[in-house]
RNA sequence: GCAGGGAUAGUGAAGCGGUCAAACACGGGUGACUGUAAAUCAUCUGGCUUUCGCCUUCGGGGGUUCGAAUCCCUCUCCCUGCA
């Protein structure tokens, strides 16, 4: 049975969603989102979130799924979305994932199979232990802590969950193409920029505010970038100006690791940001044309 | 004009005779990454060099000393008190 995927990859403000919503119309798609921000609810304006009218025109999946304050893993997402590609499959149509959380990506494309659950009693005591405690538990449940990075302490934690399971990932999965967006990191700069001027402007203090006033500052909506910068502004140790300042580099920071990882996997065929969707086009048309039922 | 305080790497700021190319923070670069991933972590950040190392730095100039960012003299600029 063949099964296309396409995916379009890359760090933040850099047009994805824009382009999969015309890829998608173009090519009959349908969209699973692959962002770690965009699976909880009420989180819109800080991260940018596909609009209403956009998830009309074309039905985006793994939006939405959770709640400000519950949990969530890479493992659970790609249950999930392996769920809604194997859906759009047979409606006969194309998934495109979309998105610049590389894990989940990955996850999908790469088969990950991840190493054990964890439970969260138990991960909240480990939390609370030093590292050398750590390493110490791990060496007396035997396990091997020359494989990881040691200095990390949720790899050591992760470690211990885990029990010393392996997680393994397979091959890119064949009748996938991967499109990059990018652009020299000054002008990633100037659009994140303005993106987060154009979501102040929007009313992301008021977002913030309710769901702080909803769910406290502690649920996990309010740990991301573009929200967990404006408590120190509502405790009135932060002008405005300074909370923006704050949100443009944490999210520049961001698009650094997310370019760290992308960089690296040589399967990607990068474009330029300000994209001409004629050229990725053409990409997709002869990639799709290899599928034309027969 | 007199008295006192200050000037340190991209920024802030330690150092106050040797172990100082100079703590630390921020800013910047590079990288890792499988059940928290918008997370977490590593590493570099005066110049040249892969390393050893060499060279030029702590406002300017001149001294003292085996040795100075650190002591003395002087100049410039900044702040404070008295005029």
């Amino acid at each position: 049975m063949i099964a296309p995927i396409i995916a379009i990859v890359g760090p933040t403000a850099t047009g994805k969603s824009d382009l999969a919503l015309e890829i998608a119309k173009k090519h009959n798609c349908e969209i699973v989102s692959a962002d770690s921000w965009l699976v909880r609810k009420y989180v819109d304006i800080g991260t940018a979130k596909p609009s209403l009218s956009m998830r009309q025109e074309v039905p985006h999946y793994l939006i939405d799924v959770v709640e400000p304050d519950e949990d969530f893993s890479a493992a659970a997402y790609k249950e999930l979305a392996l769920k809604a590609i194997l859906d759009i499959q047979d409606r006969g149509k194309v998934p495109l994932l979309v998105g610049g959380t590389g894990l989940y990506i990955d996850a999908i494309l790469y088969d990950f199979s991840f190493a054990g659950e964890s439970d969260p009693r138990m991960r909240q005591e480990l939390n609370n232990l030093s590292l050398d405690e750590l390493h110490q538990m791990a060496r007396s449940k035997g396990l091997d802590l020359s494989q990881i990075d040691v200095r990390n302490k949720r790899r050591v934690i992760r470690l211990i969950e885990s029990e010393g399971k392996v997680a393994t990932k397979k091959e890119l999965r064949p009748d996938t193409l991967i499109i990059g967006l990018s652009s020299p990191l000054d002008l990633i700069k100037r659009r994140i920029e303005e993106r987060v001027k154009q979501m102040i402007a929007q009313g992301l203090k008021d977002e913030v505010k309710s769901l702080s006033d909803q769910y406290g500052w502690n649920c996990e909506a309010l740990k991301g970038i573009g929200y967990s910068e404006w408590q120190q502004y509502f405790n009135d140790k932060q002008s405005l100006e300074e909370t923006q300042k704050r949100i443009i580099k944490d999210s520049i920071d961001l698009a650094k690791r997310q370019l760290t990882w992308f960089k690296r996997n040589l399967s990607i065929h990068w474009y330029p940001t300000p994209v001409n969707i004629a050229n990725v086009d053409e990409l997709i048309t002869t990639f799709l044309n290899n599928y034309v039922s027969l």
